[in-house]
DNA sequence: CGGAGTTGTGAAAAGGATTCCATCATGTGC
DNA sequence: GCACATGATGGAATCCTTTTCACAACTCCG
């Protein structure tokens, strides 16, 4: 049915490793040969069977990426540079979604194992044990998860906070809320971390949560913010930030005039909002970038595989403004 | 480095057959000798290679999905549908994104061929004579967009903006806008099948556009919808109806007082925005869901591939309300 | 008790590509 | 003109699994 070399081979009236050379290793037959087996492979419309070759190389061309959730626009950005990024080495990409689930995920790895070079696994809510099970099983990049001599791609999550923190503090605002994300989480712990920059412009800090990241959550810590008597309120990711902001505008709180909030992610829909979010940017797109010249560079045991952390970068738009006198 | 069947053979002291009988057909051996067979298999944490599996088999248990941007939240909920039934058939799922380009998702498609048992391809933006090359090369399934004799499944797009205008008809709207998507697009041809809807009712409808799907084009509509002088607008998908929501607020203009606004997708976010948008749920997930249901029944050559449209609805919410007399 | 039918198992082929090794023809240097 | 290096090509082994075919042992029946 399909094409295979041999029929390119008898047709070419070359042998197989003569066809094989001249598609993937030019300079080892003659220019004349070559032309004349590339040109029957192009007209029988011969492509190889990487399955086929998979096998004898070891090496597959496809990479697996999990994430915990599609559904959160962050993700999807994410996978998206590395999309981009796989298929200009010629790789293609292995998907799935781990529901947010250490389980699905250690399974998820051991299932795509045989069939990938290489996983990229995001935002991992494994386990230490659950995760010591799949690292012999397959080279695996973390991204926004810090695994002690693996390589990993981070972002600069404390940074972010950071920033978000001398932001509210030189526009006068002496109280801030934080909304806690999932505790398991490892990119909550290191946002919290920057949040310590507070004592520095002496502000106080009034921890709420910990909340499932979704916008429901959001809307449940407005109400919380507010009775706390902060000015202003960092929220763990865009999607709880986009809730805090509907609640606010359903109780008739203006924002920013009275409370300003700042988000993390900076997922489209935060330019989008009314008024328009402020937040911390991760770099997502780069970061699935980063990952997948990272598990290259692994898989060709070149260097490269423990970079810096990728920059954040706070993106001031509307909803953050001067505290209230 | 990995343990093979071989190696699962010695250990038990039966041959490779018998290992791979133990495994995939049960039946055809002795109990005693299975349950011996499966511990070794067990204990040495062996796991078939399915790329050798697939060399003889035919079939890879792999599915790819292509679609066309995955910035935009229908496509990754669609994708997590197809995601949640291929896992239950113990499928993997190859992932692409073609941004919006039809040249590149032939190529994708041709790519993954190979690989996988069969594709599904999303709102596919491939010309006539694109979509003629690809189709020998591996089994397809379409989602929202209706070729002829080939299976697919398709939402009641028409059916989703006719229940649009009954709703805005029912509210006492005289005239609506209509915001086009792309002019390549088939949904969009199949949304303004919908809209003749408008003449039962004595409604004008207004045409915009055609516009990119993106919120900028939506803010851009906005303006123009206003100086139509229309009272209602039926945006070609959430995102453009979340950039018209955006851009009516900057100028004041309340919602739905003074304009109603429809989307189309049901997002997330649209539930998210200020006012919550009212829009034309086209289960996304579900679709997804039911593709790889069709592909799993055209690749077993039974029945089932050419399903009805699935059933879209209107969800109203606060965007939409009476006419402004 | 012998032949037919079952049942459980092993040997070997097949699937499509890569790559090592062998072969052959040519070209170079002395 | 011969030995040897060089370059182009073919043959065969290999990767790992499934599956066909063959074989042996056993049961059952006439």
């Amino acid at each position: 049915m399909a094409v295979t070399i041999q029929d390119v081979a008898k047709a070419a009236g070359v042998s197989v490793s003569t066809v094989s050379r001249a598609l993937s290793s030019p300079e080892m037959v003659r220019e004349e040969t070559r032309a004349r087996v590339r040109a029957v492979a192009e007209r029988l419309g011969y492509r190889p069977n990487l399955a086929a070759r998979g096998l004898i190389t070891g090496r597959t061309a496809n990479l697996g990426v999990i994430v915990p959730d599609l559904t959160n626009p962050f993700f999807p950005s994410m996978l998206k540079g590395v999309q981009a990024r796989a298929r200009e080495a010629a790789h293609a990409v292995f998907l799935a979604d781990s529901q947010e689930d250490g389980a699905q995920e250690a399974g998820l790895v051991a299932a795509m194992a045989k069939q990938v070079d290489g996983v990229i696994l995001c935002a991992s809510r494994m386990t230490e044990p659950q995760l010591e099970e799949v690292l012999g099983l397959v080279p695996i990049v973390f991204i926004n998860r810090a695994v002690p001599a693996r390589p990993s791609v981070i972002m600069d999550n404390a940074g972010g906070t950071r920033q978000a923190v001398d932001h509210l503090a030189a526009l006068g605002h002496r109280h801030a809320a934080y909304l806690n994300g999932p505790r398991s989480s490892w990119t909550n712990r290191e946002r919290r971390k920057g949040l310590r920059r507070a004592e520095r412009h002496g502000m106080k800090v009034t921890h709420l949560g910990p909340f499932a990241p979704r916008f429901e959550a959001g809307q449940q810590a407005a109400d919380l913010v507010l009775a706390a008597g902060a000015t202003a309120v960092i929220a763990y990711n865009d999607v709880m930030a986009l809730g805090v902001l509907a609640r606010l505008a359903e109780r008739g709180v203006p924002v920013p005039a009275r409370m300003s909030v700042v988000g993390c992610d900076d997922i489209s829909f935060a330019a989008m909002a009314t008024p328009a979010l402020t937040t911390v940017d991760l770099r997502g797109e780069q970061a699935g970038r980063a990952a997948v010249d990272t598990l290259l560079n692994v898989l060709a045991e070149r260097d490269g595989t423990r970079r810096p952390a990728l920059e954040s970068a706070l993106i001031v738009r509307a909803s953050t403004g001067p505290a209230p006198t």
